[in-house]
DNA sequence: CGCCGCATTGACGTTCGTCAAGTCTAGTGG
DNA sequence: CCACTAGACTTGACGAACGTCAATGCGGCG
């Protein structure tokens, strides 16, 4: 067997909860196992799937983080979003059979391979499993929006504090810490994926350790005050 | 029956071939003119949905032009999309059972209804159909990177050239011309959705008209320069 | 004919980007 | 163990792009 390759089995995954639909009985479980056969591991920096790749699979987190990202011809690049463990990625490869961004690995990570021609047939059988693909396309949508809103109407300070807030809601839903998280990536990726320059990213960072709202040490990051970084992201709210 | 419903039939609907799957065989053809048995007329400035509302139903636009928008809890809002005849809207209500968004006729329009449960029960069935929806939500998983990349990296007159010719190609694509089109929207809505304020909105249009790369009388557009507008897009690659 | 919403234009201010210098940290090898 | 280095990060000075505020123009509709 590929050393890269480990077989694996959903039923006994603690992460089931946050990648597979819920309720499902004995038998739907194990043909799902079925189709998840292999996982893949994928070292810091390197990628899981490239722009213009060939799409065959969806992809399961198991362990690790990663960022995507697309480039537009004239070498600009802009990330779209940074997934943790129980989230899917490659949906953006269905429509036209090849992915239409990167995926890297931001640490050393491990996913779930889901073969796309094997998740459609189950699901034609499984219909909690059809449900649920259909689920999780919507809530990328609706995120997708939610940056919008960001990039389109937000000042820097809002969109760095709702940023952190949304990262720190994801790992609090996956035990950890409610205020503390360290940052897999760089003030580099977060500008990219905020739309501002790394620059920006920084002093922002000062000016929010200034006010006492968090304290930063390079990656590590203690949100002191959660009710002051809502204040800015929602500005009318708190009156 | 309700004056605003009529009995409709996707089997000789000339937008077929846009928000239906291509290669259905007769019988496949008649299961999905039953799913979409009703049409529903939205005069402008009305709305098909709106955030909060339950969801039940997919909508093909069959005419007309439609915003869709969502708005932050301190009352901004930002556009999220622009739809136009043979496209789907509504993907975003899926993951919670009910609309994330609001979707408001820009212009006289009529719908197809498409009950969710029933495009899931069917697809189940028609593989084409499945696949169909598959590539619907992917699709506008890509769309909404590309306004990303729009939003977090590109200077103002790249964004309204680029939105100028994303419109260009869509109207082209559906018979219209490739160089005129009327603009359905007002300069607050442009700018909400490229994240500039009317008057930059305006202003660009302006500097445009002086390079005479375009012609601008009120709504009314005329492309005289695609190529210059694809350059101010891609800067590098007019190289 | 006059009103109203939309659009344009100008003057000015703010935010963020750019450029540059300097600091910190982790990893490497002597 | 410590010096060295490369990459990431911070901070400052300055400027450009876009937002804000305000006045005016235009066109459609009652």
């Amino acid at each position: 067997m590929n050393p890269q390759t480990i077989k694996v089995a959903c039923s006994n995954c603690n992460l089931r909860e946050l990648c597979m639909p819920i309720g499902l009985n004995a038998q739907d479980l194990d043909l799902i196992d079925r189709m998840v056969a292999v996982r893949r591991k994928v070292k810091r920096g390197a990628t899981l799937f490239r722009n213009g790749e060939t799409f065959t699979s969806l992809y399961a987190i198991r362990t690790g983080f990663f960022k995507t990202s697309i480039a537009s011809e004239d070498g600009r690049d802009q990330v779209t979003g940074f997934q943790m463990a129980g989230e899917v990625i490659g949906l953006d490869g269905i429509v036209n059979d090849q992915h239409t961004c990167d995926a890297v690995a931001l640490e050393d990570a491990e996913v779930c391979v889901m073969p796309f021609d094997e998740i459609e047939s189950l699901s034609r059988e499984v219909n909690a499993l059809q449900r649920h693909m259909h689920k999780i396309m919507s809530r990328e949508i609706v995120r997708e929006h939610g940056v919008m809103l960001l990039l389109g109407s937000m000042r820097a300070e809002e969109r760095l504090a709702a940023f952190l807030l949304n990262l720190v809601q994801r790992l609090h839903a996956r035990g950890f810490s409610q205020s503390e998280l360290i940052l897999r990536m760089t003030r580099e990726e977060i500008g990219s994926y905020l739309g501002l320059k790394l620059e920006t990213v920084s002093r922002t960072f000062s000016k929010f350790v200034e006010d006492g709202t968090v304290e930063v040490k390079q990656r590590h990051v203690r949100i002191v005050d959660t009710e002051a970084l809502r204040r800015i992201v929602n500005p009318q709210t708190s009156l």
